[in-house]
DNA sequence: ATGTGC
């Protein structure tokens, strides 16, 4: 476990000495230098005790993506906005063999579509009770989010089949807390003059992130059902959930907060997803009681190899590139009608996910379960994207004309 | 990440 600090106490580090750093991924992990870099700069923060970084690991805006970290101070900013994001995975009462790719595609356009306001479900009874505005609930948002259709490539131990059945279809839900925790961070940045020297968790200031922290974790898991929800009514089937893992969040510990960014926060006994590209494999794992080292945290997903301003150029120019971003190698389709996104997550923009889980089972955290393949990925659907973007610059233009009257 | 920013 971590190295704590002396008897100087560990609320009163700046001259102590950083806190530890523990990598558990392998030199085939491709790392980025600056990552590194930030994890090191991290371990200088007052209160840190004990920092862990996984094979996924990169560089993100106020730290690495793909760690946790043990502090006696809170850090806002090392969770950032998303507060609360994470993956759930659900079993589909829809057997693989009756399963259609183009059929479930046609389907799944429909699913941040339909009036699901009107829809009966106990999740969205309760995501309401949190938050009285609630507009964005049951969407998925941008960025690397997705909800995605999986069945079993592979069992991976015999013990797989206790959780996962090659004659079924899964459903894998990437989302967190949209605009909610994005106002919560916006709000904790301006309320607090700096947040260097991180947050005590017993002050006002500390007890306020701390309560509307706990409301986006809520929040956004109820976000992951109900989206899961919506993709069952639409694919005209039920959903049942096996693991909803958040992996972008604070929890207590005994001698602090545990960070985790981009890293999954697991559960003795539970299971947990990986998530590879939308044209990869993602992964089925067990947590093993060797992961109480880490923190109790491994891996989300594959990791970004290109940030997104570094993809654009690389494919997506030629029309064929562009179908070929929507389409893997089991026959599977995506959703999306963002170029721009499209690009930023394609395949290429990230690691393998299998070395991933090689680096987390030979660190001892995890016993690989199954290999999952990806069916239909739901993205992002606009009906007339380029239409909407006209139609808001010409009410910009008007508006500007009223004022000049 | 964010009904994204000019």
């Amino acid at each position: 476990m971590g190295n704590f600090i002396g008897d100087s106490g560990p609320d009163t580090t700046p001259c102590g000495k950083p806190a530890a750093v523990a990598h558990y991924f392998t030199e085939k992990s491709w790392i980025e230098g600056s990552a590194l870099q930030q994890l090191a700069d991290m371990a200088q923060m007052p209160g840190m005790l004990s920092i862990a970084g996984f094979p996924d690991l990169h560089p993100g805006k106020y730290g690495p993506v793909g760690m946790a970290a043990l502090s006696t101070r809170l850090y806002p900013q090392l969770i950032g906005t998303d507060i609360g994001c994470g993956m759930g995975l659900f079993e589909l009462d829809l057997p693989l063999r009756k399963f259609k790719i183009e059929k479930a595609a046609e389907a799944l356009r429909q699913l941040e579509t339909p009036a699901f306001g009107q829809m009966n479900s106990e999740a969205m009874d309760n995501a309401r009770s949190l938050v009285a505005k609630a507009d964005t609930l049951g969407t998925i948002g941008g960025g690397n989010h997705f909800c995605e259709i999986q069945a079993v490539d592979e069992l991976l131990c015999p013990e797989a089949s206790v959780h996962l059945d090659r004659q079924k279809t899964y459903l894998l839900v990437h989302s967190g807390s949209r605009n909610l925790g994005a106002s919560v961070f916006a709000e904790t940045l301006a309320g607090n003059a700096s947040l260097d020297e991180g947050l005590d968790p017993a002050s006002d200031a500390g007890i306020a992130w701390l309560t509307r922290h706990d409301l986006c974790v809520d929040w956004a898991a109820l976000n992951r059902q109900i989206i899961a929800e919506r993709a069952a009514a639409v694919l005209r089937t039920e959903v049942r959930l096996i693991a909803d893992v958040p992996h972008n969040l604070v929890r207590a510990a005994a001698h602090g907060h545990v960070h985790y960014k981009g890293a999954a926060a697991v559960t003795a006994g539970g299971i947990a997803p990986i998530a590879g590209s939308r044209a990869s494999l993602s992964y089925v794992v067990e947590p093993l009681a060797g992961a109480a080292i880490s923190h109790w945290a491994i891996s989300h997903g594959a990791g970004r190899k290109y940030d997104r301003r570094n993809m654009h150029g690389r494919t997506g120019n030629t029309r064929s590139e562009r179908e070929g971003l929507l389409r893997n190698a089991w026959g599977g389709v995506a959703i999306c009608d963002d170029r721009r996104l499209a690009v930023e997550e394609a395949a290429g923009a990230y690691k393998n996910a299998a070395q991933v889980v090689e680096d987390l089972a030979g660190h001892g955290l995890v016993r690989p379960l199954a290999a999952m393949k990806p069916l239909v990925t739901y993205k992002k659907v606009d009906i007339d994207h380029d239409e909407a973007k006209r139609d808001k610059g010409r009410e910009r233009r008007q508006e500007r004309r009223q004022k000049r009257g």
